[in-house]
DNA sequence: CGCATGTTTGACTGTAGTCAAGATGTGTGG
DNA sequence: CCACACATCTTGACTACAGTCAAACATGCG
């Protein structure tokens, strides 16, 4: 969210730089990069607001491009699995199945690049490289996503919310040096990512402040303060 | 595992079967197939032989032709999660992680087809039919490790359990209008699978008994009685 | 400031894990 | 073919972890 001062980008601008610095456009060639420019459309959710909704038509794929975003399946008994938390460089919408297996929603407001799936499919029909990229991450969500897997079901409740930290930490932090980390997701939205209820995930978080292994600076923001310990109880090898 | 009397079919040829009804062919012209068996190498492994293992680099991807076979992720400390448990025509490593992120073991005798990576890419690159095909069904690992997860993450254990002998019966017997299931997995393997105990895994089966949704016959079978409670156990849209 | 929303903590309950014994298969050799 | 030994599964008793219900505590906003 902070943006270096002074400088403030448009949304076209901030489009432009996440897709062209995006796993999917690796080694394309410029008349592509154009071709793909052509048809993103820059969309601006508010925060709160759904992307993309489970069972409808796949019609789409999506590229988040700031704010961060939350991806959910519901059950018809009111049973929420979250499935990830996006951000700035992620994706969503990549499927084969005529539906949507999960809901979108942005968690505060977001610039999301939305490439409807007619032409983007026909673009990749065209060229190979983009097809290679969209199954690279195709793969790298399913290395995600048996982590996750392994995670809910092997661990123990605070060791699943240092894999989550630990998670968002690479993602976020690990190279810009910082140990803090922003958690726009609520507690109840992080018990539902770890198959704990909200009472439990906030209980994980006092133990790992007990443990000096967080600190936490508001309700939204926590500062890793071993990061060793952390990996330890997330297991990640 | 049964076959109509007196037919006996040599592994070559159940092999040829297999590989020509996979979704992996789907559309592939015959000189295409002709190629494809070619690089097809069919291998036997016997009852708890690793298939491959986590962590080696991946050279070859795998479709398993008769048997079943368990594919599960380890731990440094010990703990094991199951990942999927496979019989005929279902697939095995694809991946573009230089590594495996699992093990594969053959839980009975089982006939498997290894396409070498190197081979498989080659021809892959050269048909664009085939890649479409891998990118297919790697979409719909994918959407069947979502369930899995949202399984492992919201349910309770007896429905953890009805949710997986929906899977199997969705594949082993949902056409033959039989409601007998063979479970060549020991109770261990299903509750790795399902984040159980193997105690609280029995516990289950006895719960699924005692509530007249299935029947033991045996150790490694159990007949579904009530179809229907068990896909609202399962909770399966 | 006061209310709404979200988080933390407490007390209690319930589900699953642990440890241990007994039952049930399964395979082998006498 | 039976008896025995071993694997695996089931059940029981107890424990521990996470869920539930409820109250108190922050935080942010009008």
């Amino acid at each position: 969210m902070t943006r270096s001062p002074g400088v403030r980008k448009t949304t076209a601008e901030l489009a432009r730089d996440t897709l062209l610095s995006s796993d999917l456009c690796r080694g394309l060639d410029a008349a592509l990069l154009t071709q793909l420019e052509t048809i993103a459309q820059p969309q601006i959710f508010a925060a709160n607001q759904l992307i993309l909704r489970q069972g409808r038509v796949t019609d789409a794929i999506y590229l988040p491009c700031s704010g961060s975003q939350i991806v959910e399946r519901s059950a018809a008994g009111g049973q929420r699995q979250v499935l990830a938390f996006l951000q700035r460089g992620d994706y969503l919408g990549f499927s084969t199945s005529n539906q949507f297996l999960y809901s979108a929603r942005a968690l505060e407001q977001s610039i999301v690049l939305r490439f409807p799936g007619r032409d983007f499919y026909a673009l990749a029909s065209t060229a190979p490289t983009l097809r290679d990229n969209v199954g690279q991450i195709t793969n790298q969500v399913l290395a995600r996503v048996l982590d996750h897997l392994f995670a809910i079901g092997q661990k123990r409740a605070h060791e699943r919310l240092a894999f989550l930290l630990w998670q968002l930490w690479q993602r976020q932090a690990k190279d810009s040096q910082r140990a803090t980390l922003e958690l726009p997701m609520r507690r109840g939205d992080i018990g539902d990512y770890l198959g704990l209820t909200l009472e439990t995930t906030s209980r994980a978080f006092s133990r790992l402040r007990k443990d000096d292994v967080i600190a936490s600076e508001g309700r939204n923001r926590v500062q890793i303060l071993d990061t060793e310990a952390l990996g330890r109880l997330a297991e990640v090898e």
